[in-house]
DNA sequence: GCCAGATGTTAGTCTTCATTAACGAAACCG
DNA sequence: CGGTTTCGTTAATGAAGACTAACATCTGGC
């Protein structure tokens, strides 16, 4: 064929397979998208792909274990340089309603197919997006101390929520008019839980 | 074999199936449930389903256009006999987290699988969906003249979003102590995606 | 008691699909 | 240049799985 581009190519092809891989699944859903779905999608055909993964769920295993890390570490990030709760807060949403605006079909895959995930991968997810909720929850509870935790991680579980709605508003607004507006409406909300009794 | 319960099986056997489809819909996704799965959740085997409804397609969309016109249903009547805006949003958030709480499937499948419905039905579902949205639209456009529809469009999907995480943090909290909570959150988001500029 | 319709059952049929095999070409390395 | 590695390709292969067929059984009405 033509198109020898020599190294780029190779050198983006897993994670042109990823993106392509996660905009399927979140349009479709991990059983609703077969492998030449996704082969056709990076313009290489089929089976292609087993030389890049170890089959389909590893590449989803992959796909969600980076989501998850990524998130972590951000929020680790955030919550080590931090100097203050209230600030350390607005930085968590921020770094919340970026992934979601930027990715959303990762996020959408990231909390629908946990389920379609080998055992081994699944732990290790789950173990990070747990110790994802308890940055949230700890910040949560510096500002409300007297909140009982369960309270403070259903709200966030709440927020998440709103948050990550976007992807079913897609187009409604504008990203520019959308980031203050879910800011606004997720600090308003935990704002809220805090003082219901 | 023996269990010849005369009627009552008969008559609840379509809602029973329904209600297990939902169950595993939710779980595993439309195409990570088997005609079998389903047969198995209610103690028929595989193609005796063939007897309620024409196909999985077909049930899915009975299942999907059940849920639309109860949420539209309900939104309406709220709508018809209010007292004023204020009262008649409160009204419309205990439908959405009544629904959310009672029938986690149901809500989750609603907003996850309408892709897989024959584009008939879709067209309908669709519709319903639409005119549930813009019942809360009209009474919160009562509420803040000032706000833009587009903007009131996204806080509504913010606030299901919010609403319908539910499912994600099953059992964290009761019932009782997640309903006040959703509420207060909802209430809070709403009145502030109003007031950013 | 006897027939019709409603419900089930089990054994195909026919696709779709993940995964593997067997085989080519291009790039990198000496 | 030969040889190895990398990345693709097009045929199997084998398992699921949706749906259909052919054949019971149960129920309720007469």
């Amino acid at each position: 064929m033509t198109t020898p581009r020599t190294s780029t190519r190779n050198r983006n092809r897993r994670t042109e397979i990823l993106e392509a891989a996660a905009g399927l699944f979140a349009a479709r859903g991990f059983h609703g998208v077969s492998i030449e779905d996704i082969g056709g999608a990076v313009g290489v055909s089929g089976p292609a792909l087993y030389r890049h993964f170890a089959g389909k769920d590893a590449l989803l295993a992959e796909m969600l274990l980076d989501i998850s890390s990524r998130l972590r570490e951000s929020a680790v990030a955030v919550v080590t340089s931090a100097s203050g709760p209230a600030e350390t807060l607005d930085a968590l949403l921020n770094v919340q309603i970026t992934f979601a605006l930027e990715q959303p079909a990762l996020i959408t895959v990231h909390d629908r197919e946990l389920g379609n995930v080998p055992e081994q991968e699944r732990r290790q997810i789950r173990r990070l997006q747990r110790l994802y909720v308890e940055e949230w929850v700890t910040v949560l509870a510096e500002l409300h101390p007297l909140c009982p935790p369960p309270r403070l991680r259903a709200a966030t579980h709440a927020v998440f929520g709103l948050l990550n709605s976007t992807p079913h508003s897609a187009g409604e607004l504008p990203d520019q008019a959308m980031r203050p507006l879910l800011h606004a409406m997720a600090r308003a909300a935990i704002d809220a839980s805090v003082n219901v009794h």
